[in-house]
Parts: C-alpha cells; sequence; structure tokens
DNA sequence: AAGGTATTTCGAAGTTTATCGAAAGGTGTT
DNA sequence: AACACCTTTCGATAAACTTCGAAATACCTT
C-alpha cells in the first residue's frame, strides 16, 4: 500500500460524486470553468432546492473537488483541479505495472485538447 | 447533455468505488493485470467474509469495471479496463474546453509508464 | 438598525446501503 | 451418489444517506 490516507479520502471524493445531483453539479462546474458559478445559479440549473443543493455542494467541497469563495452576498463555486487531478491520477496509479499496453489504450481515449495538438 | 444514460452508469460506477474494501479490491485487480485474482484470495487478501466480499464483487461486476470468469471450482476476477477507461473519459470531458491548462496538468500528473518511457 | 437577499444549518422522515451467518448453487472427487 | 470445496443468494439488522422546510447566519442597502 503506498499512501493509506490517500485511499480513504479517494473513497468520500468517490462517495461525492456518485450522486446523481452532485456528478451533474461537477461536471458543469468543470465546464464552467475557472470562473466557476454562483450557488444559486447551481441550485436552479438543477431543479433543486437550495437547501438540498447546499448539502451537496458541502460535500463535493469536504471532499476537495470544489473549492468556494463569498463574493458580497453570493457564493462562488468552481472546480478544485487539484483535487479532480488527485483522484485521477489515484485511479489510474500501478495500472502500468500489471499491463503496461492498457495504460496507453488509457491515455488515447481521453478527449483532452492537450493529448491531440497534431490532429482532430 | 451529451450523454444522459452514461451519467447514470457513472454514478453506479463511482458508487461502486465509492467504498473501502471495494476500492481496495479494485486496485488490487488494477494492480494483478490481465489475469486478476480468485474470489476467496480476494476476501481473504482484505479480510472480509466470503458472502460479504461476494457481494461487493458483484457490485464492481455489475457497474462494469471487472469480469469475472469462471474457472472450474474458482471464480476469477479481473479489471475491466473499458469501463475503467470509460469512467476516466468521461470524468475528464469537457474540462478543457474551460480550461485547456487545467488538462495539460492533469496529464503530466499522471503516473503511468506510457506518459514517461524517457526517464524515471 | 431595519429590511431584503443569498446561503447554510438544523431536524425529522423516508430510503438506501452494509454486514454476515445460514442456506443454496455449481463443480470436481471418490 | 455422496462428499468436500468454492462461491453466491437469502434474510434480517444496523448504519448511513437523501430530502427539504423552517430557522439561522451573513451580507448589503437604506
Amino acid at each position: 500500500m503506498k499512501d493509506i490516507s490517500t485511499q480513504v479520502w479517494a473513497v468520500d471524493a468517490l462517495g461525492a460524486l456518485a450522486h446523481e445531483t452532485r456528478l451533474a453539479v461537477f461536471r458543469m462546474l468543470v465546464k464552467a470553468g475557472p470562473d466557476g458559478m454562483i450557488a444559486g445559479a447551481i441550485a436552479e440549473q438543477q431543479r433543486v432546492p437550495p437547501s438540498t443543493m447546499s448539502h451537496h455542494l458541502g460535500m463535493l467541497e469536504r471532499a476537495g473537488l470544489v473549492a468556494s469563495e463569498r463574493e458580497s452576498r453570493l457564493i462562488h463555486y468552481r472546480t478544485d483541479y487539484l483535487g479532480m487531478r488527485r483522484l485521477l491520477a489515484f485511479l489510474m496509479q500501478d495500472c502500468c505495472q500489471g499491463a503496461p499496453e492498457m495504460c496507453a489504450d488509457l491515455t488515447s481515449e481521453l478527449s483532452c485538447a492537450a493529448f491531440q495538438p497534431h490532429d482532430a
């Protein structure tokens, strides 16, 4: 075992994403980019009462997947890219020692522009 | 929304991983490589009763993250790399349109040999 | 400081999930 | 066919999660 506490955190992070509304919110924030979105707008967009959404956003934040920042009366939520990175890295960790060719497949599948700067 | 049914599946997959034992099992299988492990050995390795482990393995399998195959009396469980790939791709999807530089960071962090064939 | 807006916390209800022993389902051996 | 082995299914209990209205908190405006 490389890091037992990271595993504990990963369970929380995965649990935070393992919910229809929260996963939709997380992806919406990823799409929204660094500026993020305002709490009220997130709740409205997902057709969920503010108190319920607050609960979900709190879970995502405690899991280190999103971060919040107050701006006057509004609260901005944005993706915590470091947390997202940690989670993806954790899941991919160790996959190569067993079967390197699987990893190659994995990376070629990822739909990030960073991977295909040369072609469509 | 790109694909609503994929999102539903992703919630299941994330939920399957959002458990200490199941996440440990999944990672153990990733490390074990294509040959996978035998159900009994998995249960013993994790110090969990067979019936409990069977329940967990069933969840991982229904989520498309592992696959099982019977060999006489034993049942082999192995990582379903396609499912793993689908999940990672789903999570990374759309992250570049908001902030391409985040994606570059993401890929450089991944600890796969496929990314660093030149150095340690 | 009074009032209005944005968001969170509290509390209670219903729903889902986790656990594991006992029993059942397959599979090979004698 | 009877037995032993490996694994799953069943069933019941305990624990955790989800939901959302009401109340509380934080902030700005007047």
